[in-house]
DNA sequence: GAATGGTCCCATAGGC
DNA sequence: GCCTATGGGACCATTC
C-alpha cells in the first residue's frame, strides 16, 4: 500500500512549520522531530488501548445483563434514549443562552 | 424522563428468563429487577463517559501534534499501520501456540 | 489522482456478479454494463440536483425569517430540537416493539 | 412539545428587530410573530423531509446498483468526479464571460 | 456473512 | 477571512 514514509512526515513537518530557529539541511531537528513523533504516536496508542479496554468492559456488562435475563437490544435502546435526553437538555440550554444573548441578558 | 415503566422492564425480564424462583404477579422481585436494570444502565453510562473522555484526549493529542507541524492524516496512518503490525504479531503468536499444542509442546 | 477507471468498474462488476449467462471475454455485456452504469449515475445526479435545490430553498427560508426579525441560530436550534423529539418518539416505538416481540405479542 | 413559550419568541423578535411600528407591551403582534415562527419552522421541516426522502432514494439507487454487481464506492467516485468536471466547466464559462465583458464583447 | 448501528473524519457552508 | 457547525462518507464492531 505504501501510504507514507517517516521521511514524508518529517518533510511535511518542516514545510508546515519551520518553527525552531537555526534549523536546516537535515540536521538535528529531524532527530527531535522523530522523537516527538514517537511520543505522539505512543500517547495515542496508550489511550486507544484504554479505550478498547473500556469498550470490552461495556460488552461484558451487556453480556452479564443478558445472563440475568435482560434483553440486550432493549438495554441499548434505553441507554441511547437516555443519552438523547441529555442531549436535548443541552440543546435547551443552548437555546436559552441564545435568547439570553439576544436579549442582552447574557 | 420516564420513557418506560418498571413494570415493563420486569414483565420483559420475567418473560425472557424466569430465572429466580418464586417470582410472579408484581411482587417484590420486581423491585430487584428495577434496581438491577438501573445498575446495568448506569455502569454502561459511566464507562461510556470515560470512553468519550479518552476519545477527546486522543483528539487533543492530534491537535497538539498538528500545532507542532505534524500532518494529522499521516499520523493516523502510522497509528493504523502499527496497530496492524501488532495484530499480525499476535496472530502469528497464536498460530505458533496452536502448533505447539498440536505437537504436544505446550 | 486516478482512483478508478471505467474498466475497473466493469471488471469488478463481472467478478462480483457473473449474473447473466453466456458472458465472457469482454464481449457485449460490457456494453450493457456501460449503459447501466450511465443510467445509475445519471439517476443519482438528477436526485442530487433536486436535493441541492431543496437545500437552497431552506436557506432562503432562513434568510426570509431573518429578514423578519427572527434569530437564525435560535430557529435552527428549534428545528433541531423538534427533530430530536421525533427521533425519540421513534426510539420509544422501537423499544415498545422490542418488548412486544420479547413478550410474544408481536 | 413546548420547549419555548410564545412570549420568549416575541421578546426575542422585538429585541432583534423592532421593525413594525406600534408594537410593544405584549400586544397583538405577539400572535402574529408566533404564527410566523410556526410557519417558518414548518416550511423548513417540510423541505427537510423531502430532502431526506431524496437522500433515501439515492441510497436505494446505490443499493440497486450494488445488487447489479457494481462497486458502490467506485460509483461514488465517478459521481464526484463528474460533479467536479461540471463545476470546472461552469467556472471556465464564468471566466470567459468575465473576459467578454471586460473586452466589451458582452 | 450479511446487515445494521455506531463512531469517527473530513469537507463544505454559514456566521461573525 | 477565519472559524465553527453541520452533513456526508468510510470504517468498525456487533447482531442475527
Amino acid at each position: 500500500m505504501g501510504v507514507m514514509t517517516a521521511k514524508d512526515i518529517v518533510a511535511k513537518r518542516n514545510a508546515a512549520k519551520p518553527a525552531e530557529p537555526g534549523i536546516g539541511h537535515n540536521s538535528r531537528p529531524t532527530l527531535a522531530a522523530k522523537d516527538q513523533l514517537k511520543a505522539f504516536v505512543e500517547r495515542v496508542e496508550r489511550l486507544e488501548e484504554e479505550k478498547k479496554a473500556l469498550a470490552d468492559d461495556i460488552r461484558d456488562i451487556f453480556a452479564e445483563a443478558k445472563g440475568n435475563g435482560f434483553d440486550t437490544k432493549a438495554l441499548r435502546v434505553i441507554v441511547r434514549m437516555r443519552k438523547q435526553d441529555a442531549d436535548q437538555r443541552r440543546e435547551l440550554e443552548a437555546l436559552v443562552d441564545t435568547y439570553a444573548v439576544a436579549l442582552g441578558m447574557a
